[in-house]
DNA sequence: AATAAATATGTACTTATGACACATTAATTT
DNA sequence: AAATTAATGTGTCATAAGTACATATTTATT
């Protein structure tokens, strides 16, 4: 290795125009949802031949005049046509051979959307939704990124009130609870669940019921205001999406 | 934008050649010590015009060839002469103008070294243990970068048995919440303290008094094998640094 | 031998967690 | 219209964890 490669990063000049360096960088965004009681990830087909059959997350080369999140945003909006969608970065994957076609580093960040509630036309013909619990291979690294993301998720879920992205803006209880069974893929006991919602004082009882259920209606709730929190971006920072 | 950005990540090929997308990867390690009862953080003085003055954090460009971690632990390796330091990516930064020479994106790691155990000879004379607590400004985004890591350090810390490797082998349970108290910057119980830590059954005793203090001494305790953790890196993925 | 300074330990109170059962409501069936 | 079904909504008790707090003991020092 040439002595020249081991400069302090003060020492870089102009390091963009050095040829050397030669690293692609890139976001890869693993998308929830949820849908049928179940949590969903967004993704495509790999076209790639290496990988051929098997589905990858979406994402995309970071551009030299965009930030990393703005990246990641990107993909969202190119992929979802959504924008004000929760964002969260969780780790950055470099391994040498991580991908076929040379050096990637990639950084991962995982986002929550409510399925039904933008009319999502995904904008790709191979893009799907797909149960977690069922994913056994991914193109790429990406089952371990996956894996990765659904750890942070899990984390995140008892601590913060992030799970809310995936629902509708007026859930019942009972639909919470559920959601939070398929993230955590555990049951968990009504009373005991409720009772913890409660403590965090998280929700503003609506003083509305269900109306589409086939059983007793369950009471509306949403979440505070001032708990809703999505990116830190300012949409006016985010290019649109070139056309496909 | 030139339309041929807008790439999925399988389309790329052969990346690394493409002078385009020219954007540099770097790695920089918080490598925290702890030393007087304070927690430390080792620094180097910038010697970037921009930053005259500042101090910032110790580290390199990541070289085609090696791995992420492999980097951060080659910045280790140069700069403290120490190896089997416990190592954990915390962040990737990637504002637009984050580096005044260029677009470099980096990856946060932070590493816990005990100050006094190895001689450590610093391989640079403008290398210093900075009091974390002390530190108003450093160079680039660092302060960020050292806030966002003295967080993910503090949350670790109850639930992980990771502090220990801030210390020497053999550790009175005083020294234990010595450092608690300064990694979390509050005081502890001492009573209570010493319950938490006999519940989470990471100590043996090591049937051993202190013999260098000026008081009644303590007995002496070391962390339980099983819990040791540094990094995953093969020693032998890490080339050995090039001298300054 | 007395003193000072730290170690070592236990109890009572409060709060959180986990297991568990029954009354109520609304839709559906008879 | 009455009975049935299936869900909602709520409370208690036992256990575990967290918090505040005081006294006896040990060693070095005076």
């Amino acid at each position: 290795m040439a002595k020249e490669l081991n400069l302090k990063t003060a020492e870089i000049e102009k390091i963009s125009h050095i040829d050397y360096f030669n690293i692609a960088i890139s976001v890869d965004c693993v998308i929830f949802g949820y849908d049928n009681k179940e949590l969903k990830v967004l993704l495509i087909k790999s076209d790639l031949e290496d990988f051929s059959g098997l589905y990858s997350l979406l994402g995309d080369l970071v551009r030299p005049d965009e930030d990393l999140e703005t990246a990641s945003y990107r993909v969202l909006i190119d992929r979802t046509g959504m924008d004000d969608v929760y964002l969260e970065q969780v780790h950055t994957f470099g391994s040498i051979g991580r991908h076929p076609s040379g050096r990637v580093i990639t950084t991962a960040y995982y986002s929550l959307i409510d399925v039904k509630h933008h009319k999502m036309q995904l904008n790709h013909n191979e893009l799907h939704w797909h149960s977690v619990k069922d994913i056994q291979r991914l193109a790429f690294d990406h089952k371990a990124i996956l894996d990765t993301c659904l750890n942070r998720l899990r984390q995140q879920v008892m601590e913060h009130p992030v799970v809310f992205n995936l629902l509708p803006e007026k859930f019942s209880l009972r639909e919470l609870q559920e959601l939070y069974q398929a993230i955590l893929d555990i049951d968990l006991d009504r009373r005991n669940f409720r009772k913890k919602i409660a403590i965090k004082d998280w929700l503003v009882d609506l003083n509305e019921m269900e109306d589409d259920v086939p059983h007793r209606p369950g009471k509306l709730y949403k979440l505070k205001p001032e708990f809703r929190k999505k990116t830190t971006l300012q949409k006016s920072s985010v290019r649109q999406a070139d056309a496909y």
